[in-house]
DNA sequence: CACACTTACGATATTCGTAAGGATT
DNA sequence: AATCCTTACGAATATCGTAAGTGTG
């Protein structure tokens, strides 16, 4: 019948090569006999001789020159794509696009994404700063393969792995009564000038959800957390954010202040991906090491 | 190993297609089982899972969606190049060169490519019209899978196979002495002006070679054979010509005459093909019809 | 419980390597 | 006589189809 195998075209290709049936044996690894055998199985499958052979010549027919200039671009592009194949599974090749909230990916995910680039060098990476909603989205829609996120309203047809709790803290300038305080209960903010993130927001939705903090007023309203700390800086009023975003507020004039463990208000952290399909190998091997360095954040 | 077949490559495809080992199995004409081990094999091959499957549903991997975007090409690019060779084998496709004396070129090849064509309309046809020697060294270089023609001086490397005795007639005006015998001998012809073709055709090497006709005079040599017509009707002489070459001397005013048959002289014809190499499909049928054909010449 | 993929297993077909055969120089 | 392709043949391997197993809706 016609079947074809790839083992049929390399010993084509070494026999018009090596005019020889005993080298081009040896070179496909096999007995003479076997390769023999190979090579009239081909004859036989295209229903035409290819070598014209004595026992002193071995000659391409016509057929066989015909079939030459065509077999070795064919094996060539065959093993290209096995090999293609095979770069990805050993993630040498592939892509993967990660969708995460505004301060997973400005402050959490650029070293682990240059970790990730120098042991893989060959993937392309993709990262979407997203607020929640459009993260999920992302990966729902299959143009992301992970969130880093927090839970959305609807999370059918994701699957969410816990990632981190992060804890909230009070964001206060030098000067601010709470400045000097160890730790600093509910009880105390109650009365600060609040400087919130937009409704939108994970950070802001995770205080929102908890009926102690929903009562905080909020005196300012703004998009980006660079925004909360100017305005802290400029002593307009306090805010409340999760530690993950602390690294935007590494400045002189400011101070990070616990809250007391029975006022404790955390955002829990997820790994989200689409549960009706598996990662890629490269996707996979992101998220494992998500999941690796996830260890180390509880530190 | 990395021995792909074309049997894997169409299971996948197919499998990709119907996202249903069943059917994608009686696709293939085999049963569900042994086609699961075929893409299992495959799966293996690769080393790397290209379907998620559960009992409900059958979807690609990444990697499967990465292969199935070569697959189709490759497994299409492999029909055609097998369908290709098989199609030369076939005679749908094909080329033939063949290099004839110019009297065969213009006389008797021509219903003979009119027929082979209409047999074979995908086979491209060459026909180089050529002294002896050039037909010859058409042949010797490849450029010419077949020569009908006498043979050379030198015949090494090209088997040769009788095509016909070309027998020799006179030719001349219907007011010429000779015109109205049935049959002239030799010794008739001595005395008279005689138009001869360039000795680098093959009609006046036969007359070379034969010694009684070497001492034949010549009054006139020309290049072709129309121009022999042109002189015998315009009354300048008589000439000797093959039997292959009389349909130029079709003419109202010309005479056709035999010689008797003790000085009968011939030029045998040959079919000319490489000895080291066999001839293509196309090729080789077309000599097939050529042999067929000489015994059409007998009458 | 019905449908659908996998595993088990014996039968068949293919492929392999060793050894003998035959052709060419 | 030496080289080298083919044929012969038993052994190892692969593939097939039937039947039983397993999991999912």
């Amino acid at each position: 019948m016609m079947n074809i195998t790839a083992r049929q075209l390399r010993a084509f290709v070494a026999l018009a090569d090596e005019h020889h049936f005993t080298r081009a044996a040896a070179r496909c690894h096999q007995t003479q006999p076997a390769f023999s055998a190979l090579i009239k199985s081909l004859e036989d499958a295209l229903g035409v001789r290819l070598f014209e052979r004595s026992t002193r010549r071995v000659e391409l027919t016509a057929e066989g020159r015909l079939l030459n200039r065509s077999a070795t671009r064919l094996l060539r592009d065959m093993e290209a794509v096995v090999q293609d194949v095979r770069d990805h599974v050993a993630i040498r090749k592939g892509r993967v696009s990660v969708a995460a909230l505004p301060s997973l990916a400005a402050g959490w995910l650029p070293d682990i994404y240059a970790r990730f680039h120098a042991e893989h060098p060959g993937v392309e990476l993709t990262l979407h700063d997203a607020l929640l909603e459009p993260c999920l989205a992302l990966v729902r829609s299959g143009a992301a393969d992970i969130a880093v996120a927090a839970q959305g309203v609807d999370m059918s047809g994701l699957d969410a792995e816990t990632l981190y709790e992060d804890a909230f803290y009070l964001v206060c300038r030098d000067d601010h009564p709470l400045a000097r305080k160890r730790a600093v209960r509910l009880r105390d903010i109650e009365g600060c000038a609040m400087i919130q993130l937009g409704k939108g927001s994970s950070v802001r939705q995770s205080l929102i959800r908890n009926s102690a903090f929903r009562k905080l007023g909020t005196f300012l309203e703004v998009d980006h957390l660079a925004t909360v700390t100017g305005l802290v800086v400029a002593g307009l009023g306090v805010s409340l954010v999760p530690a993950m975003t602390l690294f935007q507020f590494k400045h002189a004039r400011l101070r990070v202040i616990p809250l007391v463990r029975q006022d404790a208000v955390k955002r829990s952290l997820y790994l989200i991906r689409r549960s009706d399909r598996g990662l890629s190998s490269a996707a996979q091997a992101f998220y494992d090491v998500l999941l690796r360095e996830r260890a180390a954040l509880g530190t």
